[in-house]
RNA sequence: GUGGGUAUAGCCCAGAGGUCUAAGGCGUCAGGUUGUGGCCCUGAAGAACGAGGGUUCAAAUCCCUCUACCCACCCCA
């Protein structure tokens, strides 16, 4: 027996509801917000992440999936979405349109990485990006866009963590003060973090291991340490989300993964704390487009993973619009009858009605109890009886009401039933 | 890549060496008389107990290896 790849999985019918209802509400909240969407490729050249996520991170260094086509081409299964977004863009010249360029994306992404809560091989992203803008109110608006996105799913008690790592003038100034704070307590760190004090100082700061917390607590913190430029756009920034009525908590010790964030940095975190528990996360790379090859272009975007949110959704037991039963189900008994009911289905779902022929060989009450089960909302029977005297039985499976119809009249009564809202029987 | 846990029918799970040719629930299917659902009752199908090796007179139950899944770390959505 085949199975899935590890870390992928199948969406089963019984969980589509959770999909759509995520899916159009992101659609809404985009169109709200004036976002057009995209779509790229699944693979792209490998050279794309080395150069856009950054060629130290751990996405590019163990958990991409690379491959080499028949024509010998480097490929890779997307990653994540932002860089082919940036690489679309400067592809069509979108710089020509008017700034800034509003752009959302919804898809699969892949990380060869062990899979655990949350923590997929393939997985479904859903992003959004604010290109050609350097002001900090469009910073305040792609973060409102991310909290209102959640609100509107119904989620409560979320955290919104904001934090500023500043721009290629001042970053490296910090880091240097960072690594040199940390020097001193190089022996008393847990073994990741004497790595990071190496490689990647700035993730020193969100080590969980309680012994190293206690220093990235009192460690110099970034947004005191950022050039006027840069220290002015966080505060302007901060005062927007105030007027938003935004509650963002400042947390020195947010810093984001990948390479090209700039100054604003955030996540929103669900109040249950677990491993993996970000729902989605985002920031400016002002620098990014460039790194690509395009012009100087400030950005910046967000990018949520869905099978989180969905987590999140099902254990706050929040509602979701269940899927829509079939209108009706066609009972029928004898050979006559059964031709009859074969071209009564064509007609009705031509005239658009959500039709679901018995299958054949079933006693009237198998047929109704599958009925039952598909939560129709009404059942026609069709036998002989109904045949000579060319009329109908037409059930209704919620009140359990049967009426007796002339056939001419079957269509007229169904399609004034059809818009009802609530069609699903028990 | 590192550590821990788990692995019995489509799903949930009982089972702690012989009484297991493996129990129960959900679901599925079929009946409860003649053409009628949801509740109830009855019955049926469906598992060589993840795979492979041991130990033993005897293993779903003990040991080893592998694999998969789950969880945590690393990292991230």
């Amino acid at each position: 027996m085949f199975r899935s790849p590890r870390g992928t999985s199948d969406i089963l019918p019984a969980d589509q509801p959770y999909w759509r209802f995520v899916e159009e509400k992101i659609a809404r909240i985009c169109q709200l917000y004036g976002y057009r969407r995209i779509d790229t490729p699944l693979f792209e050249d490998a050279g794309l992440f080395i150069r856009g996520v950054g060629e130290e991170t751990d996405i590019v260094q163990k958990e991409m999936y690379v491959f080499e086509d028949r024509g010998g081409n480097k490929l890779t299964l997307k990653p994540e979405g932002t860089a082919p977004v940036c690489r679309a863009y400067l592809e069509h010249g979108m710089h020509n349109l008017p700034a800034p360029v509003k752009l959302y994306y919804f898809g699969k992404s892949y990380r060869y990485e062990r899979p655990q809560s949350g923590r997929y091989r393939e997985f479904h992203q859903f992003g959004y990006e604010a290109i050609g803008d350097v002001d900090p109110a469009m910073d305040a608006e792609v973060v409102d866009m991310a909290w209102q996105l959640y609100l509107s799913l119904g989620m409560q008690q979320l955290h919104l963590k904001l934090n500023s790592i500043g721009c290629k003038t001042c970053r490296p100034v910090y880091l240097a003060r960072l690594k040199e704070y940390f020097s001193a307590y190089t022996g008393e760190l847990c073994q990741d973090c004497r790595n990071r004090w190496e490689k990647n100082t700035l993730r020193l700061l969100d080590c969980k291991n309680p012994f190293c917390q206690k220093y990235s607590a009192a460690a110099p913190k970034s947004y005191e340490n950022l050039c006027p430029d840069c220290e002015k756009h966080f505060n302007q920034l901060k005062e927007y989300l105030d007027l938003l009525g935004l509650p963002a908590e400042i947390d020195h010790c947010l810093v984001r993964g990948l390479d090209y964030y700039t100054r604003t940095v955030f996540e929103i975190q669900p109040e249950i704390e677990g491993a993996q528990s970000t729902l989605g996360g985002g920031g400016r790379y002002d620098g990014l487009m460039e790194q690509l090859g395009g012009d100087p272009t400030p950005a910046l975007g967000f990018a949520a993973g869905i099978e989180r949110i969905i987590t999140n959704i099902k254990r706050q037991n929040l509602a979701v619009p269940p899927e829509v039963s079939p209108l009706l189900f066609i009972a029928c008994l004898g050979e006559e009858a059964r031709k009859a009911a074969v071209k009564m289905s064509g007609n009705l779902r031509q005239a658009g009605i959500s039709t679901i022929l018995s299958p054949a060989g079933k006693s009237l009450k198998a047929q109704l109890r599958q009925a039952n089960t598909l939560s129709v909302r009404y059942t026609l029977i069709l036998g002989d009886n109904e045949i000579k005297t060319g009329s109908v039985q037409l059930r209704d499976m919620l009140t359990s009401e049967q009426k007796d119809i002339p056939q001419s009249q079957l269509l007229e009564i169904l399609l004034a039933n059809n818009s009802k809202p609530d069609s699903g029987a028990r």
